[in-house]
RNA sequence: GCGGAAAUAGCUCAGUUGGUAGAGCAUCAGCUUCCCAAGCUGAGGGUCGCGAGUUCGAGUCUCGUUUUCCGCUCCA
């Protein structure tokens, strides 16, 4: 059922111009999407209450945006490049996926294992005058499995000198290794699964260096801590925000925007004297949950979930998660990554990256507490939770009509007004676009004149679009109009130079960002 | 990545044993209409996902491939 919606949902944002497949004249690119003339609007207002929330509202809190490309050398200092280069194979029989460097140590260590039992029985049986060395060269058997070992280990050894994954691959048939599940030695090919995109800068090809696509913007905040921190004058505790795209090339990527190859991110690392991060992550624990919730999409659907494994950096990890039609799936994650991050930095650039702490008249490594949200699926979010289907009542009461309508919180939405002139004549589309000409400069815009008012707005409501004037023949009389409203469908009738200051109350950022603090 | 299913107009789909591609909605141009879509007239839009093969002839049969969905797997 929830499944039936969420493909409602994918194909109304296609309908509607919030999401494209990308290059879908060309088949389509596998799990990259566009954001169209709706999307691209609602997911810059959702970056924008975000960046409102963090920078404008914190005086502690400042943004950059750092770029894509880095130096290759972060992501050995962040562990990216290490700890994610994997050979993995997977048996096509019971379909279980191991490391394959594990598979050839496992194998290894049985036959050191046959080995062992050999010589332990010969040392029971010649007691204190027993000779490993000479027993083993001597007894054809036990010899065969040494050998065996040092042939494995030199072809193991070598293989992953040379990072030659066939190899690997023809290690494991030669040495007959059999999945312990299905006991078959039906394998894939051995691949590396290594999640950063790389590729070369640099105009000579020989020359040119590999660098990463950043898999995550946390990296550009830490690198620029000394300039921030300087050039701001900051004093710990502060932050740093940043949006930005980052990319991971994920083994799956599926379930449509959820989880995408390439996508945005939207974190803030926030800098803290050492024993303070774990009342600082409580702080931002809060303080997160109280924005996603302040959007009223419905306190239920958020939930908090502790983390069983914690990465290598961090002390503390929590997620906010959001109940997606396809269930609670993480939104945020919230994180305390200690000191880890900047003190690899000090170690791999050789730059000292402390802060004096006036206070403690002494310097330390600050602690870092970080929050980090996709865009993407916040972008998900809200539109799953606004996407309702309603039925309405007919006027002469017979019988009734479906409406889809997004419940988009006003100030998120693209569109926030459309100015419709009941009548295409009598001098109603001139007064409309009057009226049109006045608001635009203030907010996102739309005028029709086509079709029946009851089909225009529908279409409104598909988009999210809080508010309709319309503009009838009264309005020609007594300059007034009135506004439809998205949610409740009534109208109700306003003079036309009070039309501005009553949508702003309504639409405007501040509405939110007021309830924030 | 493995297994299963699907792909025909913007959307939802029809298309007979293989014989010249259809409908409704949507879009566009008019007409009509004084407030909640689907009145009237007309128009545009598809080499049937792509590529081979079989055939006199393929939307239809076979193979490959791409994309999507479902399950498994993966997800600092």
């Amino acid at each position: 059922m929830s499944e039936d919606l969420f493909k409602k949902i994918i194909a109304h944002s296609k309908e509607y111009g919030f999401i494209f497949p990308s290059s879908e004249i060309y088949d389509g690119l596998s799990a990259v999407y566009d954001y169209g003339q709706n999307g691209s609007e609602l997911k810059f207002n959702i970056r924008k209450y975000w960046w409102d929330a963090m920078v404008r509202l914190n005086e502690n809190i400042v943004g950059i945006d750092s770029a894509i490309f880095m130096h290759p050398e972060i992501w050995k200092a962040s562990g990216h490049v290490d700890a994610f280069n994997d050979p993995l194979i997977d048996n096509r029989d019971s379909k279980k996926r191991y490391r394959a460097d594990v598979l050839i140590e496992d194998y290894m260590a049985k036959i050191q294992a046959k080995i062992d039992k050999e010589v332990s029985k010969a040392r029971e049986k010649f007691g204190a005058t027993f000779d490993e060395d000479k027993y083993i060269s001597t007894n054809p058997r036990v010899m065969e499995y040494a050998k065996n070992i040092v042939d494995v280990q030199k072809r193991f050894v070598n293989a992953l000198e040379k990072d030659d994954m066939n190899d690997l691959k023809q290690l494991i048939i030669d040495s007959e290794i059999v999945c312990p599940v299905s006991g078959t030695k039906n394998w894939t090919d051995v691949r590396k699964f290594n999640l950063m995109f790389d590729t070369k800068i640099g105009s000579v090809s020989e020359e040119a260096n590999t660098i990463y696509l950043r898999p995550e913007t946390a990296q550009g905040i830490f690198v620029n801590y000394l300039n921030v921190q300087k050039t701001g004058r900051m004093k710990i505790p502060f932050g740093i925000a940043q949006t930005g795209k980052a990319f991971r090339n994920e083994i799956v990527a599926r379930q449509f925007i959820f989880r995408m190859r390439e996508f945005e991110q939207m974190e803030m690392q926030f800098f803290v004297k050492p024993g303070e991060e774990l009342k600082w992550f409580e702080f931002w624990k809060e303080k997160r949950m109280k924005w996603h919730k302040t959007l009223g999409l419905g306190d239920d659907k958020y939930r908090y979930h502790a983390h069983d494994k914690l990465a290598h950096y961090a002390n503390a990890a929590f997620d906010i998660q959001f109940n997606f039609p396809i269930g609670f799936k993480e939104l945020e994650g919230i994180h305390s990554r200690t000191d880890f991050d900047l003190s690899q930095h000090q170690k791999h650039s050789g730059r000292k990256i402390t802060y004096f702490d006036p206070e403690l008249n002494d310097s330390y490594v600050p602690y870092v507490v970080e929050t980090s949200v996709g865009l993407d699926r916040m972008f998900l979010s809200i539109l799953s939770a606004s996407y309702c289907e309603e039925t309405v009542k007919k006027e002469d009461g017979e019988g009734s009509d479906m409406r889809i309508v997004l419940k988009l919180p006003p100030a998120l939405a693209p569109v926030k007004i459309a100015i419709l002139p009941l009548m295409k004549k009598d001098g109603l589309p001139e007064k409309a676009e009057k009226i049109m000409n006045e608001l635009r400069v203030n907010f996102n815009c739309q005028y029709e004149e086509k079709d029946s008012i009851g089909k225009r707005y529908r279409r409104q409501d598909a988009i999210g679009t809080p508010f309709c004037v319309t503009v009838d023949h009264q309005s020609i009389d007594d300059d007034t109009v009135t506004i439809r409203y998205r949610d409740s469908m009534l109208q109700e009738r306003v003079p036309i130079n009070k039309l501005h200051s009553i949508l702003e109350e309504k639409v405007s950022m501040s509405v939110l960002l007021r309830q924030l603090i």
